[in-house]
DNA sequence: GTCTATATGAGGATAGAC
DNA sequence: GTCTATCCTCATATAGAC
């Protein structure tokens, strides 16, 4: 348990630590926080169903009905999560982009910090990629536009480094989802096992031979 | 439903028929085997938790009761899905790895077939893949034996093209695991919409320019 | 905002007749 | 092997006191 005025959570430096930032701007009360932090450790290691309410509130030395005080339900608590979490994907995956203004090192910047950022939050990840069909449809829709959008971000980098001649690329799409599969199936494996930023960099070496001429 | 002496599922050359055959030695009976398909098709689309075993009965104009003539519980049906499609995946990848005996065609084969087959058999490698860790104890232990095995085929083909010199790889540990990303992570976004060879045979030309000199 | 107590229903599994 | 009926547990959510 965090005592009064301690707002870190046990194993600061981990993907939770870094999780809690996002939302320290928000109305919420400390405490709110903490169900949700529970809830991502919870939600993330066993999945959305197999969690229980009573699993989110035994964390944290709480009663069920103190939790409802901070959330209506279950699936809002994963709505939160869910979402910030793709905001937050899409926002380090337009900053990479960003960072230049030439495809070649767009697409390096983009493979290098989107592995990385799948490794530095991947409990987030995995919910973000894996329980997100667990929404309901009116919360699941605004998750799905920013999904497209990512694959799209994606794509056209591609797309601008082929038309100008820096890429070999023969088809986009195929080409633009193998990439995106490369960064997003890190959240399946990774458990904290390797650094970040070096799967990163070794991510956007194998992306730029990716579209390569053979 | 399926009449008496019809063993074909609807929507015959789908994934479901596919699998279907699998179990077409089992000394299980015909009923069983709809239990099994009608239970893939739902895990598949919703996750193992989020399936009742309601869910299965009813679709297939059965009452729970019935079912448990042909499995003990829930999770001796996921155990079967799971342990099964990890045989038949290893299976494919070993037949792939076969075809050759030169790393440059062994990792082209290995690429284009696994993929080929998490596309082809897109339901049961999503539960391969996503419902595993909802496995008893004792029946993930074998599973989880036959992933070890999946990862150690492929990096042996990477860690020999390596040191025959053709192949250019500075870590054989994260390209491996990014090989299997790129197959792996077919079962997560795949629901039919591409030609499983075509996708199989554009993967294996992006493998081989992974492991290419820069 | 947290507690205890509880309403309400869903879900896995079994019993016993046919 | 299938049905109907049912047991029993557990899960989500609420009510009302402090």
């Amino acid at each position: 348990m965090t005592t009064a005025g301690d707002d870190r959570w046990p194993g600061a430096g981990d993907d939770l630590q870094l999780v809690h930032d996002w939302w320290a701007d928000s109305p919420r009360a400390p405490a709110s926080q903490q169900v949700l932090l529970a809830s991502i450790a919870l939600f993330a290691e066993r999945g959305y169903h197999a969690t229980t309410t009573r699993d989110i509130a035994t964390r944290l030395g709480m009663s069920t009905g103190a939790m409802y005080a901070h959330y209506r339900s279950k699936e809002e608590l994963l709505f939160d999560v869910c979402l910030t979490g793709h905001q937050r994907a899409v926002d380090a995956l337009q900053a990479a982009i960003a960072s230049s203004d030439r495809p070649g090192p767009q697409l390096a910047a983009l493979v290098r910090e989107f592995t990385a950022w799948h490794a530095r939050h991947h409990r987030v990840a995995r919910i973000v990629h894996y329980e997100l069909y667990s929404l309901s449809g009116e919360h699941l829709t605004p998750v799905l536009e920013i999904r497209r959008t990512t694959q799209a971000l994606i794509d056209d980098v591609l797309a601008r480094g082929a038309a100008a001649g820096t890429f070999t690329v023969t088809d986009v799409a195929r080409t633009g989802r193998a990439l995106l599969s490369l960064c997003v199936d890190v959240a399946r494996w990774y458990r904290g096992d390797d650094d970040p930023d070096e799967l990163g960099e070794h991510y956007a070496g194998l992306a730029l031979r990716m579209v390569s001429g053979g």
